[in-house]
DNA sequence: CGGAGATCGTGTACACGATCTCCGGTGCTGTACT
C-alpha cells in the first residue's frame, strides 16, 4: 500500500466527497481502494459485481482528478443512461455522450466546451477513438482519467465484433497514458490479464471482491428429445416465481418461446438486435416497469439493465462460456431475494455455439490481400483506400490489419496511415503468423465453451465450479445448487498434488494455473490453449505437469 | 453442427419420405435521402 493510502486525510477527501457529491454516507467495500489507487495515478482494475457502485468510483475519481474524464461505454442508450444519472446529481460537473446521433454542428459545440473546461464526463464508444480529430481534441483537452466501462467487451468483443476495443491500449497511449481506470462486474482471471495487456495498463491496482451469489439457485436439466426441452422450459417459467429472463441462441427461437409462453398465460414479449429501437425500448421499458412476466431474449438483451427483483434466469440453450453464463445468471436477484438459474442443457445446442466460434475466425485470403497490398505500396498507406480496393467491411479492415500489427508487420498510425514497417517480416510470414494467433484464439474460445459443457455436466457442487472459475475458492459445498439440494456434491477434497491458483508445466501444453480439481480430474488453464481437463492418475503417473 | 423450409421422387392424385440448401449473435459509424 502506497503512504498516501495510509494518510487518513486522504481517505477522509474520498468520504467527504462520496457525501457532498453523491450523497453516500459510507463507501461500500472496493470503492475507496479504487478511488484511492486512481488519485495515486495507478492504472486500475475493479471488478465487482454490478450494483456494488462501480459508476460511484468512477465518479468520484473523476471529480478529484482535475481535468475531463473520457468514460468508455459500448452501447450509445448506456452513455445516454450515464449521462442521465450523472444529471440528476446536481454537485456532480457536467457530462455529455459523444456518439454518431450528434448532428456535426452539435459535436462542434462539444469540442468547444470540452476545450474551455465546461464538460466533465464525455461518454463515448471505442469506435469514435478511431476518428483521428476526435482524438486530436481529447489530447487538446488535457484528459487526466481513462475510464473503461464494461472492460470484458475488450476481451469478449475486441476480437471479431468490434476490434475497436483491441485499439484502446494504442489510442490510451496517443493521449499521453492519462491515468486508466478499467470497470466490470465480471471477468475470469485470463479475460482480467487480457484487459491489462489490452489497455497496457501499468503495474495496475487490482481491486476485486466476490463472486458468490447465494440467493441463487443453481441448477441444470438435461433433456435429449427437442419437444420435452421446450415443455420444460415453459413448465418451469410457468410454474415460479416472475418475472424473469429466458435466453436463447437466436432471434427465431426468442420469438417462437415468447409466443409459447403467451400461450401459457404469462406476459411474455421478445427481444433481440433485428428488432427496431422502438421496439427494444418497448420491451425493455415494460419489463422494468413489471409489466412483463418474462422476456425471451439473444444475448442483446441485459447490459446496464439494473431491475432489482428479476426472479429468474433461465437459459434455454447454452451460452457460449462460464464467463457469458454468470455475467447473465447475475441479473436475478439483486435484490438478495431468492432467485432460480435453471439452465436447459441439450447436446445438439452445442453445434449452433461451434459454428458462432468458427465464424470469429479471420479469412486467410483477405488478410493475405491486406499484406500483400500494404507491402506492394511501400512506406504508408491510407486505410480507407486499402478498404476500398479490398472491398472489405471496416470492421474486417480494422481486424485484419490489427492482426498484422500483432505480428509486426504495420504499425497503425490514429490519422489513418498504415505503415508498412521497415524491418518488417516477409507478406506470406506475417499472414501465418496472424493465422496462428487466430487459431490459439479459436482453441481458448472452444476450451471455454468445453468448461461451459462440463459445468453442464459436472455431478460436483455448481457454486464452487462458478468460483473455480473466477480464481476463488469455498472451502465448503455451496448449499444452493441442485446438486447440493440432492446431497451429492462433495466437498473438495482436502489433498490435492498441485494447489489450486498455483503455476504449472506440461510438457504439450505450456505453462497454466490449476483451477479445479473434479473426481479424478484436474482443470488447467494454460497460457496457450486455453482450458484442459486432464487425468489426475494419467498426469501423475507420467509426471506430466511438474510446479514452475 | 443442426433445424427449417424448399425441392425432388415416387407412382398415381394427394401424400409421404428422402435429399438439398441455407441460415444462425453481440453494435458502432457516417452519409444520403425523405
Amino acid at each position: 500500500m502506497s503512504p498516501e493510502a495510509l494518510d487518513p486525510s486522504a481517505t477522509g477527501i474520498i468520504r467527504v466527497a462520496a457525501r457532498d457529491l453523491l450523497d453516500h454516507d459510507r463507501l461500500r467495500p472496493g470503492q475507496k481502494e479504487a478511488v484511492q489507487g486512481v488519485l495515486d495515478g495507478r492504472d486500475t482494475l475493479v471488478v465487482l459485481p454490478t450494483g456494488s457502485g462501480k459508476s460511484a468510483i468512477y465518479q468520484l475519481a473523476a471529480e478529484l482528478i482535475d481535468g475531463p474524464t473520457i468514460v468508455v461505454s459500448p452501447l450509445i442508450a448506456l452513455q445516454a443512461d450515464q449521462v442521465r444519472s450523472i444529471a440528476g446529481h446536481e454537485r456532480l460537473g457536467e457530462a455529455v455522450a459523444l456518439n454518431s446521433t450528434l448532428r456535426a454542428a452539435e459535436r462542434r459545440e462539444l469540442f468547444e466546451r470540452l476545450r474551455r473546461g465546461e464538460l466533465e464526463f464525455v461518454f463515448l464508444a471505442p469506435e469514435q477513438l478511431a476518428n483521428p480529430d476526435t482524438l486530436d481534441e481529447l489530447r487538446d483537452a488535457g484528459v487526466r482519467l481513462f475510464v473503461v466501462d464494461e472492460a470484458h467487451c475488450v476481451s469478449e468483443w475486441g476480437h471479431d465484433f468490434r476490434p475497436d476495443y483491441l485499439r484502446l491500449g494504442s489510442a490510451i497511449e496517443a493521449l499521453g497514458h492519462p491515468t486508466v481506470l478499467a470497470l466490470t462486474a465480471t471477468a475470469a482471471p485470463p479475460v482480467r490479464q487480457e484487459i491489462v495487456e489490452r489497455l497496457s495498463l501499468r503495474d495496475p491496482n487490482l481491486v476485486i471482491r466476490g463472486f458468490d451469489r447465494p440467493n441463487i439457485f443453481l441448477e441444470v436439466r438435461r433433456t435429449h428429445d427437442e419437444d420435452v426441452h421446450r415443455r420444460a422450459v415453459i413448465d418451469e417459467v410457468a410454474g415460479g416465481e416472475l418475472p424473469g429472463i429466458v435466453y436463447v441462441a437466436t432471434r427465431r427461437e426468442a420469438e417462437r418461446y415468447a409466443a409459447d409462453l403467451r400461450v401459457a398465460g404469462l406476459r411474455a414479449d421478445h427481444y433481440h438486435g433485428a428488432m427496431s429501437k422502438d421496439e427494444r425500448n418497448a420491451s425493455h421499458r415494460a419489463f422494468l416497469a413489471d409489466e412483463l412476466d418474462v422476456v425471451v431474449a439473444t444475448p442483446a438483451f441485459g447490459m446496464g439493465i439494473d431491475k432489482p427483483n428479476v426472479r429468474f434466469v433461465h437459459h434455454a440453450q447454452i451460452p457460449e462460456s462460464v464467463d457469458s453464463y454468470y455475467q447473465e445468471v447475475g441479473r436475478a436477484g439483486r435484490d438478495g431475494e431468492p432467485a432460480r438459474a435453471v439452465l436447459f442443457f441439450r447436446e445438439a445446442d452445442l453445434g449452433l455455439r461451434k459454428f458462432f466460434n468458427a465464424a470469429g475466425g479471420m479469412d486467410a485470403d483477405t488478410l493475405e490481400d491486406l499484406a500483400v497490398g500494404i507491402a506492394a505500396a511501400e512506406g504508408y498507406v491510407d486505410s480507407v483506400d486499402l478498404q476500398d480496393r479490398l472491398g472489405l467491411t471496416e470492421t474486417a479492415l480494422t481486424v485484419g490489419l490489427t492482426r498484422l500489427e500483432e505480428t509486426d508487420f504495420v504499425e497503425l498510425h490514429h490519422d489513418g496511415r498504415v505503415e508498412h514497417l521497415d524491418d518488417a517480416p516477409a507478406p506470406r510470414e506475417a499472414v501465418d503468423a496472424a493465422i496462428a494467433r487466430d487459431q490459439a484464439q479459436q482453441r481458448y474460445e472452444s476450451s471455454r465453451l468445453e468448461m461451459m459443457r462440463a459445468y453442464a455436466e459436472t455431478d460436483g457442487c455448481r457454486g464452487q465450479f462458478l468460483l473455480n472459475y473466477y480464481g476463488e475458492h469455498l472451502d465448503d459445498t455451496c448449499g444452493h445448487c441442485d446438486h447440493c439440494r440432492a446431497g451429492t456434491a462433495e466437498a473438495p477434497p482436502d489433498e490435492v498434488p498441485f494447489p489450486l491458483e498455483s503455476r504449472v508445466h506440461h510438457p504439450k501444453w505450456g505453462n497454466g494455473i490449476v483451477t479445479r480439481y473434479e473426481d479424478d480430474k484436474v482443470v488447467v488453464l494454460f497460457d496457450e490453449g486455453g482450458y484442459r481437463t486432464l487425468s489426475l492418475e494419467h498426469v501423475v503417473v507420467n509426471d506430466l505437469l511438474v510446479t514452475e
